[in-house]
DNA sequence: TTGAAAGCGATACCAG
DNA sequence: CTGGTATCGCTTTCAA
């Protein structure tokens, strides 16, 4: 039905060259008032919008930002956490005009060394979501484009903003000791993202601080075993002297704890504490409620947005590696040590 | 560093026209075999791809798809079971070459009448995901680019997915009654969305077929106040002939009913079975388990994928709406109907 | 203040 | 089978 209408149809509706129809709506200014009256109404009648195609050509930008998740989209989402942590990138990124491109690793990369979205254009910066290995990183970064690693870090010169693990480690053990704790099992899968790394040592560097003796660590290599996680607690537990917390390196895996040692008869908190990371909204569809150091995700998403912008705007700065304050979240599933 | 390899480095290399590159790219075919590999060869050793904006301007395509979330990306992928559904998405779409690009309506539309990546020709096509007013799928229509309503439907000439909650009624009927229940609750949010009304038409047809009398009904309006949902059942609950079985229009409504019966001390399924729908991730992070019905959400992505596909390759087909099978999945959540 | 024109990178027609 | 060239819609420089 309607025809497409270009810049030219408003140039002639509007008695001008293109080159003011586009000084009006872009550079606004050099451009007589009544001049920018007329186009502003032949815009208007016409219902014209920029063509994004020529717009991108023309400026060699797509004006878009590529949000590629590992290893898939189904994945990634399980955690709700991420969730928000993508509302927030999306509002940030909407209203600076970019749009943004959805991929994963699984559907889109794995058998391109470099995304195809990325190395034709059609993003002018990429962020990264999820527990990318930093073999894949690396690759990613012999382009030019703009990379920001969210919630995930890695040892190499690529922006990145995660949360404060080492603040929550410490605040999470002083709890736990004032508390009565003074044997713990700390849970998290092995991986090379330092985002991962930095709350074990938060949690480590907290314990060593207080001068307490050995620590009990499970860590285990492998995808989602959590059959095993639990089999080495249960292990634990039933030693001489049993921790009396479990932290988990996120949520999902602390409620899955939780609900596996109810299930085995062990009281939360009486007998065990919990403690988790990330503040998803999963841990409110649990009884008791999981205590857990809180991330601020919009702010975490909104954040990641400012950051890949600056760069997109001005490649030449230098690496960033940005640190976000968390809160810790005490609630139920956190008691007093258990003493036989 | 590397410059940006255009189509005429590649032509100037391989001694021929930037023409007959593309023909070696494109329509292959119509290019002798020895040039053919002389530009294959060039395209090779430069590392050329093909330029989006370039080719999205001269063939007035953008190969990408929008993905339109109501009311926002948190709010849909709070139900993990769009994740799924978007994974099996962006498979289909990406082996066809085509990208997606992620937007809600609250951060893209709510002010903007349509959506701009949609009228700027970003997209070629838009699928609708979450329960949008039939209002603002109206609004879209006014565009000649293709919709999709996924797990959604509307009475507008617009293409949609759905899966058969007719069938699903009639399944859940049969397999209660059997179990000697008579009375029933059926929950779930009043919506203009047919999808939602067909769940609840089917579970009253069975009803009807089997000459039960009277069926209780809760129909809340007003969003996500499971504490209102929860007070009605919780009367009836306390009535003279209460209820044996409560059936949610999906599983979070599910979940969330079987948590606070527990918590009022109600023994599921003893003394009150509870069904879900749509059989998201979450199911199996309660106990007891819960009985639902499986909606295969890969697939639903999948078809989704070829259904726009379809469409944007031949916009003048008749108008679509497709309902897909599902199956049921008893576990835990339903037993013998409750008797004094 | 305004406009003519170049050109972004690719496709496709048409002539050779 | 191959290549010259017009063209897609837009931004931007430069001259008027």
């Amino acid at each position: 039905m309607s025809e497409p209408v270009s810049i030219h149809a408003v140039a002639k509706k509007a008695h001008c060259s293109i080159a003011t129809v586009s000084n009006v709506l872009n550079r606004k200014g050099r451009v007589g008032e009544k001049t920018r009256q007329k186009v502003l109404a032949a815009v208007e009648s016409l219902g014209y919008v920029t063509n994004s195609a020529g717009r991108n050509l023309r400026i060699n930008r797509s004006e878009t930002i590529g949000l590629l998740f590992y290893p898939s989209c189904a994945e990634i989402f399980q955690n709700t956490f991420y969730a928000e942590i993508t509302a927030g990138l999306e509002e940030c990124l909407t209203q600076a005009g970019y749009h943004l491109l959805l991929a994963s690793y699984e559907a889109s990369v794995a058998h391109t060394r470099v995304p195809d979205f990325l190395v034709r254009g059609k993003v002018d910066g990429m962020i990264l979501l999820g527990a990318f290995p930093k073999k894949i990183i690396r690759r990613f970064c012999v382009t030019e484009t703009p990379l920001l690693l969210l919630d995930a870090n890695v040892d190499l010169p690529v922006d990145s903003v995660v949360t404060d693990g080492l603040a929550a480690g410490e605040a999470i053990v002083e709890h736990l000791v004032a508390l009565g704790h003074r044997r713990f099992v700390w849970i998290g899968y092995t991986h090379e993202d330092d985002n991962i790394r930095l709350r074990k040592q938060g949690f480590l560097d907290a314990l060593r601080r207080r001068n307490l003796p050995h620590v009990d660590r499970t860590s285990i290599e492998g995808v989602n075993d959590n059959a095993e996680f639990y089999r080495q607690i249960k292990a634990r537990l039933k030693s001489k002297r049993p921790p009396t917390a479990v932290v988990a390196v996120n949520d999902g895996l602390a409620v899955d704890m939780m609900r596996q040692l109810q299930e085995d008869g062990y009281k939360v908190p009486e007998q065990v504490s919990v403690v988790g990371y990330d503040d998803d909204l999963l841990v409110e569809k649990v009884r008791p409620l999981l205590s857990t150091v809180r991330v601020d995700k919009k702010t975490l998403g909104r954040v990641g947005a400012e950051m890949i912008l600056r760069r997109v705007a001005n490649p030449e700065i230098p690496v960033e590696k940005r640190l976000l304050p968390v809160e810790l979240v005490w609630r139920e599933s956190v008691g007093p040590a258990y003493s036989i």
